[in-house]
DNA sequence: TAGATTGTTAATCGATTAACAATC
DNA sequence: TAGATTGTTAATCGATTAACAATC
């Protein structure tokens, strides 16, 4: 049973759990503790029990985890049994490399179809997925039942165009412009600002030079 | 005066604080209150006044913070008023997109060699910058006193290239493989780990639903 | 049954917020 | 000086870890 509100400090663990998890699965291990996988991880066994409660008993007393059992769970809670298809509005070269990511689809995440303003590259085809102009976006959406944009477009951009792709029905925006979106509840927002990224490693380095 | 161990939930914080700063300052914005700054960026001023005092006085009673000075402070902090230089060890098409990002040469981080092991791309060029063969690596790093690899290649063959790099010389590592890599204490490593942001992203849209 | 390990409660730790005295 | 706002201490909140009873 799901429950609602889990804290984001746990959701953003569920990934690493998911990925753990399918390595044990390829390894051919059918079982997993709390306290072995705690070692693998580099986390607490506590931390582990904790975070999978969260969502229900998935273990058992006296046995652990089921390793495939507990990897489609967390798959499911995840949405990566579903298909999500995704537009690229901006195609860039960051674009295009999202494009270019064949590991998205295997967790059933398809690009449909990219977008730019720039008539030079309007037309053109990256890896069978064309690139078209921003005013046929609209439409594009609604015909291919459009749930995720990457935004990867200047940030001088990005705040007007996600306000027109939430207009048109998307529902999730994976925003790779330096700007933080303001738009409506409901219309989840998840940032990967590398520049912010980027300074956190160099403050790192920074700091530890100086000790 | 800067204390060291800072703990990361304010680390990361930092380049949010500084990309505002930044828009102030282009605004012509001379001073502002935590209280000001706490609206614009809906954090609570307290946040901003206790995050800015683990670093010392920025600020001063009555009056609030200077807009540049507190701008170049930060930016100290996170060390871009020095300059860094970086390699992208693998030049497919997500490190080539961080090489044509020209954003992060203005804050001091420098691309300035490539490296890849096709030897059908190795002797291109992606905006001035020539991709070389993996076992030039060792020598370039030396060379060209190299701080920062981005590390934009199969995470099958990210642990291996890492401790090489590390032993190189390498002090930091911009690490987008889905892997997480074991290195000597002392070296940094910064994970963007694409594929978690968009499971964080699918779960989200996925509760939300449910909901 | 005995041993192992979870699920869960309680204790601790750390981060955030509130409050206010210090001071510009 | 009076008003504003910081720097900082104290209170609260939330997340992590420890402990152990429940149970397979």
């Amino acid at each position: 049973m799901i429950k609602n509100g889990i804290s984001t400090a746990v959701v953003k663990r569920l990934p690493r759990y998911y990925r753990y998890l399918g390595e044990l699965m390829e390894a051919g291990t059918e079982r997993i503790s709390s306290g072995e996988l705690s070692k693998l991880m580099n986390v607490t066994a506590s931390q582990i029990r904790q975070d999978l409660n969260n969502f229900g008993g998935f273990g058992q007393q006296g046995y652990g985890y089921n390793v495939e059992y507990l990897y489609n769970e967390i798959g499911r809670l995840l949405g990566v049994d579903r298909r999500h298809n995704i537009i690229v509005v901006g195609s860039g070269h960051l674009g295009q490399a999202i494009a270019n990511y064949t590991n998205f689809e295997r967790r059933g995440f398809i690009v449909k179809g990219m977008f730019d303003k720039n008539p030079d590259i309007i037309g053109r085809n990256v890896r069978g997925i064309k690139i078209m102009g921003m005013e046929e976006i609209g439409e594009f959406i609604k015909k291919n039942k459009i749930e995720i944009a990457a935004l990867t477009l200047p940030k001088q951009q990005a705040p007007e165009i996600a306000e027109n792709l939430v207009a048109y029905g998307i529902k999730g925006i994976w925003n790779f412009a330096h700007v933080d979106l303001k738009l409506p509840k409901g219309i989840v927002v998840e940032n990967v600002h590398l520049s912010e990224s980027l300074m956190r490693l160099s403050y790192n380095l920074t700091t530890r030079d100086e000790k």
